[in-house]
RNA sequence: GCCGAUGUAGCUCAGCUGGCUAGAGCAGCUGAUUUGUAAUCAGCAGGUCGUGGGUUCGAGUCCCUCCAUCGGCUCCA
């Protein structure tokens, strides 16, 4: 944001136009009364209708999240006028600004756009930027607003209709009309570039029983130099693929023959599975987790007794049936109810708690099939699960101590940038919920409480609960700013009311105790996805499953090759051997497009010193040295990353 | 599930408006080469063009069904 203020009574008049200066003062005219100075390094889109209590105009630059909302939703307005005389039929809905860009909605008739009509959609928009088009808001009655839209467009006419009078406005430029709640750029001749993203369908009011309307996504912005940029960071994320990384690394693939959502790990990415459990299991030996093992299917009656038969039962794979009647088993879409019944398998006294199970539980769920998506949105997968059995009075304690377990796992793995969101139940519908109300609030209670005192950066998101109980996720930012939910921690009172849990407290009296749900990855296919986009398949080095690569120069040093291999082994370092008759170049090639983080070359000179020549994956040469020494590098890289979790 | 797009060898992709036995690079196999920091050379082999139907003298190419994938919507215990 920049402030303003314009000299006594020195106000000079400029036409609204290209210099940020002009805009400002144009939007300020009549309202800012002192201009002392001004800088600008960045497009002023938007100005503030008021001033503030010193008598500063407040303009906000392309880098503001309101300057950039203005922006793009005046984009929209553009997109539509475009649209309308591109497609005749065309019935326009709601065009918002979105977090990256803008979309509008709109009825087509019995028209389609396809990719390539985008172009003509975007020649036609910047001719109209180019026209410097004034957005000029105006307020109408109700009466007004009906009239424009009576015969002409369902979608706004319904629009008005729900609106009050008093509050309905219309935004104009050049010839284009719409309905608006306002704010927007001066003119259409900021915006300097445009591009048509995508066009999907979209459900009318978000709901899946209305007609599908036409969306068309785009983006704009005030230099064209910003959206090559933007464009490059797009190219970046496709290389950053997890589907793309997770085929070429050879980690996971998808088979028809067994099923849409159902991955299958290949050895390199099951090593480096693996090796994320074992650290898991680490930290939470640590932390008094004790593991469990369960089946992955178990009656129906298991689910109608946990609730979830009831809410997703008729939704998901159906019950396997066996040949005595009345037998059914449901694979399971969760692994609470086991861990439930581990609970009830013995009594337990106030002293024995918490209880803490966990499992890394793989669990069923029949997602849509256009919902699927790569690792991230699967049909079968594997939680990092565990559920904490306590008594009331040790939930705090609990839920903040798994707080901690999810903070290390974070940043033993590089996700610094997080931030959290606490999903509680939406009041207007409590029947989408299950369990007393006095017990939702004292779970809601526990987890702002928590979140507080560790001092999260936290947001209530109300409506967004399970339909169990309430929760706290962990939501990351990638390299590329994309925001990921990850980890989850969940408080129930409900399963523990339906599965009828009890210890015996101090008073000699039956109690019931209170569940936590956690995940700290998510599930570990999610992860894996993530964390492939995040490092772009850079994996922190103590996680990769093969840290060092060994490439012979001929097949002559393959004596040495493997003294060195059995060198890094005592040491625990994971290394291969590259002997193949190939050239060196051509095994540096594939071990770089291998990302694998360090190469050893080794040939006549470095058999004679009883040294190796090390390579850095994109990074290059770094020098010859002795085995010892480079197991001391790696150890220390090792230390720097990754530090012992302590309770 | 819905809207839209795509589907050619293990991978990445050519194949124009339908027309001779469907191409290339990489990977693979065989041989030569024994290599100094991102691709050594040569040869060979590899595809019922996602599936099933249809139009046509003729379909990888046009139409329909189904399957899968991609971009969204809805959903996400």
């Amino acid at each position: 944001m920049i402030a303003i203020t314009l000299p006594d009574g020195n106000v000079t008049k400029f036409e609204a136009g290209v210099s940020p200066m002009d805009v400002a003062l144009s939007i300020s005219e009549g309202l800012a009364r002192n201009v002392i100075s001004a800088s600008f390094n960045d497009v002023i889109v938007e100005a503030s209708t008021q001033l503030t209590e010193d008598g500063n105009l407040v303009l906000y630059t392309w880098r503001d999240e309101e300057g950039k909302k203005a922006f793009w939703h005046s984009s929209a307005h553009i997109l539509a006028q475009a649209l309308e005389s591109l497609y005749p039929k065309i019935k326009l809905w709601v065009g918002p600004a979105i977090e990256r860009g803008f979309y509008y909605d709109v009825d087509l008739g019995d028209d389609t756009i396809s990719e390539k009509d985008f172009k003509a959609i975007e020649d036609k928009m910047l001719e109209i930027a180019r026209g410097k088009h004034e957005f000029k808001m105006r307020s109408a009655t109700k009466a007004e607003a009906l009239a424009f839209y009576k015969g002409k467009n369902e979608y706004k006419l319904e629009l008005v209709e729900g609106l009050d009078d008093g509050t309905i406005s219309f935004c104009d430029h050049d010839t284009f009309t719409d309905l608006c709640k306002g704010g927007h750029i001066p003119n259409t001749g900021i915006v300097k570039a445009v591009k048509v993203l995508s066009v999907a369908g979209a459900y009318y009011k978000g709901d899946e029983n209305n007609k599908q309307l036409t969306r068309v996504y785009g983006i704009s912005f005030p230099k064209q130099k910003e959206l090559s940029e933007y464009l490059s960071l797009l190219e970046e994320a496709k290389k950053r693929d997890h589907r793309k990384l997770g085929k070429e690394l050879e980690l996971f693939t998808f088979s028809k023959k067994v099923g849409q959502g159902l991955p299958l790990w290949l050895p390199k990415g099951a090593a480096l599975r693996e090796r994320l459990e074992d650290f898991l299991k680490k930290a939470q030996k640590k932390a008094g987790y004790e593991m469990v093992i369960t089946p992955h299917i178990g009656l129906k009656e298991l689910y109608v007794t946990s609730g979830h038969y009831a809410k997703y039962g008729e939704k998901s794979f159906q019950p396997i049936k066996t040949p005595k009647e009345d037998e059914e088993f449901l694979l399971r879409p969760m692994n609470c109810p086991h861990h439930c019944e581990i609970y009830k398998s013995s009594p337990w006294s106030y002293k024995d708690l918490p209880k803490r199970y966990a499992e890394f539980g793989t669990v069923y769920r029949y997602e849509q099939s256009g919902e699927l998506h790569g690792l991230t949105r699967v049909r079968g997968f594997t939680q990092d699960d565990a559920h904490i059995f306590c008594a009331p009075d040790q939930l705090d304690q609990e839920f903040k101590n798994v707080i901690d377990l999810v903070l290390y796992v974070f940043g033993s793995l590089g996700f610094g940038n997080f931030r959290t969101q606490v999903s509680l139940r939406d009041p207007e519908n409590p029947e989408k919920y299950i369990g007393d109300v006095a017990n939702w609030d004292k779970a809601e209670r526990a987890i702002i409480n928590a979140a507080e005192e560790k001092g999260l950066d936290y947001e209530i998101v109300t409506g967004e609960a399970a339909f169990y109980g309430p929760k706290l996720d962990f939501i990351v930012k990638d390299a590329l700013g994309r925001q990921w939910q990850m980890g989850t921690i969940q408080v129930d009172y409900n399963l523990p009311e339906r599965f009828d849990l009890q210890y015996k407290g101090s008073d000699n009296k039956m109690h019931r105790p209170v569940m936590i749900h956690r995940a700290p990855f998510g599930s570990m296919e999610r992860f894996v996805a993530i964390l492939l986009e995040h490092t772009g398949g850079n994996f922190p080095l103590w996680l990769i499953p093969d840290q060092v690569s060994i490439l012979s120069l001929s097949e002559k040093y393959e004596k040495y090759a493997q003294k060195v291999l059995n060198l890094l082994e005592i040491d625990e370092i994971r290394a291969l051997i590259d002997n193949r008759n190939e050239t060196i170049g051509k095994k540096i090639r594939e071990a770089e497009m291998n990302k694998i983080p360090y190469m050893l070359i080794v040939g006549e000179q470095e058999e004679k010193d009883g040294t190796i020549s090390v390579r850095k994956h994109s990074e290059g040469d770094i020098g010859t040295m002795k085995v010892k020494d480079f197991t001391k590098l790696i150890k220390d890289e090792i230390k720097q990353t990754i530090k012992e979790f302590n309770v």
